[in-house]
RNA sequence: GCCGGGAUGGCGGAACUGGUAGACGCGUUGGACUUAAAAUCCAAUUCCCAGUAAUGGGAGUGCGGGUUCGAUUCCCGCUCCCGGUACCA
């Protein structure tokens, strides 16, 4: 008596695999390769949760794949191991993040190996926060310090190249990307002492130094993620947040933003994802020019992408960040102008550009416009104007923008109508390819290409601007205020920072008595003197590097893992380079993806790599949502109410809580919640009809939203087989969807049903010899192509239900021959390979399944064949006829009506099209 | 706000380039087996109306329009939900 024992098939099946390293790639082979990624999982202490999974399976299933057809596959699976979290626990409970990361690594490991993934061994070891890993970082992190960007040749080189030129020529000498304001002669650079050089060399390097702004937490003594600050206060505890400068790393990004562009023409990746980035890095043509400001010496520099619809400026509008307003302002206006500024300093971005009430304030100059004789235009300051994009200056055309237009419409300022036929009561004309210029003078009459042109020209030949590119990417910040990160290979003297010698790397993070933040807005490193001050007088630099360091070029390190001697083989870079596949979530569509690219780039100019795109095919894996528990606080106070009573206050910000606080109905366990933080426990709390609702919403699955389902228990239950083919089952693989259990069972029986195909109750198998009838080899060459064309589409679930309609099919024809069900069972092995192992087994097979050869389908059984046929019908209506709907061509010729009898059907009647499926007409076409 | 995506039965979803809407699974209902239950097997299952029944009629792919002989599919305008929005990873 045997049944399908998934526990111990499944514990057999991986055990097997691991003693006989089934999954290893070759290093370097003659076989073609595939390399299939996966975005590295964060091991975060709530363990996998199932939306990992849904990848990872995916990936999974083609990997295997491709290990039937004879590939040589590389499949791996690190670890993204630095992070907040971590440290946040850290914080909490004084236990070093690399324990605790250790500790999550080893359990996330374990709940991959239960699945069942074919990984190669080696790669879990590639964890970003190994100083084996993390020393290579480091050492990239030099090479971009260590370089500029020569706009000549349009690649990173060393920055050697330039200081040469430097001592050749002088600074006219390199046409370089930087931030240099001044020149100097060749003669002047010898002169120069080394700290002089070294600080003119930080306006061209790749990685530099800069002021930008952080989310400083006064109470909390840190700085804050964005989405740590809820409303202006923090998440955590409700403290005031405000904005503050800080110097920090950045790179000169926007030197890649063409090519970054560009090289999105030659890869495979979703079109909606190509948008993404395209928008992101944000090009636009148009021109800076300058603005006098009336009755003073200053000009103010805009950015427009439209200097065509320049003769319908009304007015301008500064960014509250800008230095200008300090100057211009009145003094009639300055007490509201300061007070909104201040106001406005303290809101993100979104925020600024989420606000629905339009807001600003007349600064009390005015410029005057460049054209217009006598014109005088009124400056605003308003924040839906931001200081990081442009010029942080505007000038507004209400006709020509919606933005401005309802700026205008509420402070009541004029409209100029510049647009012919367009009336401006009715709003903004955007359009950028029909609109014809009036009242604007030598523009008039041209249409939006021309007119651009002309303004530029104008522009130029007046002296005041030129045409410009310019890019909403920005330059990313490359520090965080933290602990458990990759330390900076950075020594500071006379503040100017220094790269270390490679050949001291790694440096190691040191270690730490509190992973408190210093409170001063450095990092908790700032606090151990001993390591941030050396002997001679240098100072380390006390940020460490953000999360993304690690993820911008690990898909380098898993055919090398542990190479000592460099970041990777140069040779087993050519052979498995780029990346075949790539597969993770689209939350990551601009960020990771954008910084890998970045990297990828340098490496390569720098000529340590051979390829300048890293992920050749990229598909994203729609979410699989979580469902959170919300509750409500009174802001500005410790205040917690119901979900039904919100609307009684002013005001109330959402917290999210655990899942496992709230019951079905949504009844809050208030004890628990007070267990559970500090700041939960001293709080009070206002329940309705003697019970505290909490609200609820689906959204990602995520630690921060304390709703992670975690799919050992499916395991347990079902099985990992089970698992894998449900969570395919479950939906296209780019959809997001809402975990749910819904139909796991369905699942789970047809594998049962399944076993009970091949094998007999006594465990011995029940397959017979013979050729497969026609109606068996339909069905099994239906089943062969369908898995075939989904891998390449990368969308299962329609995949599982053909293997389901393949058991009904066989079961309906009792059919039991071994060459039908063995060639079926190698199809179903990438879905449910434990299971497939075990089976292929008791059929009297002793090598493993995993490299069986893809069975081969013949066209004639699957293709859906559609004869079309033109019949005239009365003299001149030519008709088409169709056919087919996944049929063979047995069955087509045998039950479609013939030419002459749809003829005859058809005569005298006027139709245009007859639409026939087997044997009868389904639809004249009147 | 801006950028990207989505919406089809009670539920997850299927429908290849505009041509039988609802494959496959879940759930539900009825039946078989069983002392009974579980498991398993068989059948029905978009909704509404009429009929004892076979069956017949009507509506139907988020909302409002449009193109077409024909629209889940193409176009225009909305609504709601999800992801991103630069320090979550």
């Amino acid at each position: 008596m045997t049944q399908y024992d998934f526990k111990a098939i499944e514990a057999k099946w991986q055990t097997y695999w691991t003693q006989h390293n089934s999954f290893a790639a070759e290093p370097v082979s003659d076989k073609p390769k595939f390399y299939v990624l996966d975005m590295f999982p964060y091991p975060s202490g709530s363990g996998l949760h199932v939306g990992h999974p849904l990848g990872y399976i995916a990936s999974d299933i083609v990997a295997r794949f491709r290990l039937h057809q004879g590939y040589n596959v590389l499949h791996p699976m690190g670890f993204d191991a630095f992070g907040l979290p971590a440290e946040q626990f850290a914080i909490e409970t004084g236990q070093h993040p690399a324990k605790t990361t250790e500790e999550n690594i080893q359990s996330f490991l374990k709940q991959l190996n239960r699945i069942g993934l074919a990984h190669s061994p080696d790669s879990k070891d590639v964890k970003t926060c190994d100083p084996e890993y993390y020393r290579w970082t480091q050492w990239i992190f030099l090479e971009i310090f260590n370089s500029w960007y020569n706009l000549d040749t349009d690649k990173a080189e060393p920055i050697d190249s330039l200081t040469d030129r430097f001592e050749k020529g002088g600074s006219d000498s390199a046409n370089a990307y930087h931030s240099y304001e001044g020149s100097f002669t060749a003669a002047d650079w010898r002169h120069m002492s080394d700290q002089e050089q070294h600080k003119i060399l930080l306006d061209y390097r790749l990685a530099y130094n800069a002021y930008s702004e952080v989310n400083w937490c006064p109470a909390l003594g840190t700085v804050l993620a964005n989405d740590e600050v809820v409303n202006g206060v923090s998440e955590r505890g409700g403290h005031p947040v405000i904005r503050r400068p800080m110097r920090q790393w950045a790179f000169r990004m926007r030197a890649y933003a063409d090519r970054l562009l560009a090289g999105l023409d030659k890869i495979q990746w979703s079109e909606p994802i190509k948008e993404q980035q395209r928008n992101w890095i944000g090009r636009s043509e148009g021109a800076n020019f300058h603005f006098q400001v009336e009755g003073s010496s200053q000009t103010i520099e805009v950015f427009s992408t439209r200097p065509d619809t320049i003769f319908g400026a009304s007015f301008m509008v500064l960014a509250p960040e800008h230095p200008l307003i300090e100057e211009l302002v009145t003094e009639s206006q300055r007490a509201e102008v300061e007070a909104y500024v201040e106001w406005s300093r303290n809101r993100t971005e979104v925020e600024r550009q989420q606000e629905k009430n339009i807001t600003g304030k007349f600064i009390g100059a005015y410029a005057v416009h460049p054209f217009i004789e006598g014109k005088k235009i009124p400056i605003w300051t308003a924040d839906y104007v931001l200081w990081g994009y442009g010029t942080g200056a505007i000038m507004a055309v209400p006709a020509g923008d919606s933005r401005d237009y309802a700026f205008a419409q509420h402070f009541n300022l004029e409209i100029p109508a510049i647009f012919e036929g367009v009336d401006i009561n009715e709003g903004a004309y955007e359009s950028k390819t029909e609109g014809i210029l009036v009242n604007s003078a030598f523009l008039d009459g041209l249409t939006f290409k021309k007119a651009l042109k002309k303004a530029i020209t104008a522009i130029e030949e007046k002296g005041i601007g030129k045409g410009t590119v310019n890019y909403r990417l920005r330059d990313p910040n490359f520090s965080r205020q933290r602990y458990w990160g990759e330390p900076f290979p950075i020594v500071y003297r006379d503040g100017i920072p220094y790269g270390m010698d490679p050949s001291e790397l790694p440096l190691r993070l040191p270690e730490v008595e509190t992973y408190q933040p210093s409170g001063d807005g450095q990092g908790p490193l700032a606090n151990i003197k001993e390591w941030i001050n050396l002997p001679d007088g240098g100072v380390r630099e006390s940020n460490t590097m953000p999360g993304y360091a690690g993820s911008s070029w690990y898909f380098l390190r898993y055919f090398d893992v542990y190479n000592k001697e460099t970041f990777t083989d140069p040779v087993k870079e050519k052979y498995w380079m780029n990346v075949d596949l790539y597969i993770g979530g689209s939350e990551h569509a601009v960020g990771h993806l954008l910084y890998a690219r970045l990297w990828t780039k340098i490496l390569y100019d720098l000529g340590h790599i051979s390829h300048d795109e890293p992920f050749q095919r990229l598909v994203n894996q729609g979410m699989i949502q979580g469902r959170s528990n919300l509750i409500y606080r009174v802001r500005d106070t410790d205040i917690y109410v119901s979900k039904g009573l919100i609307d009684q206050y002013e005001e109330v910000d959402p917290i999210h809580i655990p899942i496992a606080f709230a019951d079905r109905e949504d009844v809050l366990d208030i004890e628990k919640l007070k267990d559970w933080r500090k700041e939960f426990s001293e709080a009070e709390y206002i329940l309705e009809d003697g019970r505290f609702l909490a609200d609820w919403q689906v959204e990602k699955m995520s630690k921060r939203h304390h709703n992670v389902v975690n799919p050992d228990q499916i395991c347990e239950m079902y099985g990992a087989d089970t698992l894998r083919l449900y969570e395919m089952f479950l939906g296209p693989l780019e959809d997001a969807k809402p975990w749910s259990m819904q139909g796991i069972e369905g699942a789970h029986r047809f594998l049962r049903k399944t076993w009970n195909l091949f094998v007999t109750e006594d465990g011995t198998p029940k397959v017979t010899d013979g050729e497969g009838s026609k109606d068996e080899l339909r069905i099994l060459h239906q089943t062969i192509g369908k898995v075939q064309s989904d891998i390449d589409q990368l969308s299962f679930n329609t995949s599982v239900a053909q293997f389901m309609k393949f058991l009904n099919e066989v079961q309906r024809l009792k059919t039991s021959k071994r060459s039908i069900l063995e060639p079926f069972l190698i199809c179903l092995s990438p879905f449910a390979p434990h299971f497939a192992e075990e089976i292929w087994e008791r059929l009297g097979h002793t090598e493993s399944i995993v490299r069986a050869k893809w069975p081969t389908y013949i066209e004639e059984h699957t293709k859906v064949s559609t004869v079309t046929y033109p019949i005239q019908v009365n003299g001149k209506m030519k008709i088409t006829l169709e056919v087919g709907a996944g049929l063979s061509k047995d069955q087509i010729e045998k039950d479609v009506l013939s030419r002459k009898e749809v003829t005859a059907l058809l005569q005298g009647r006027s139709l245009r099209k007859v639409i026939v499926v087997p044997g009868r007409i389904v639809n004249l076409v009147v």
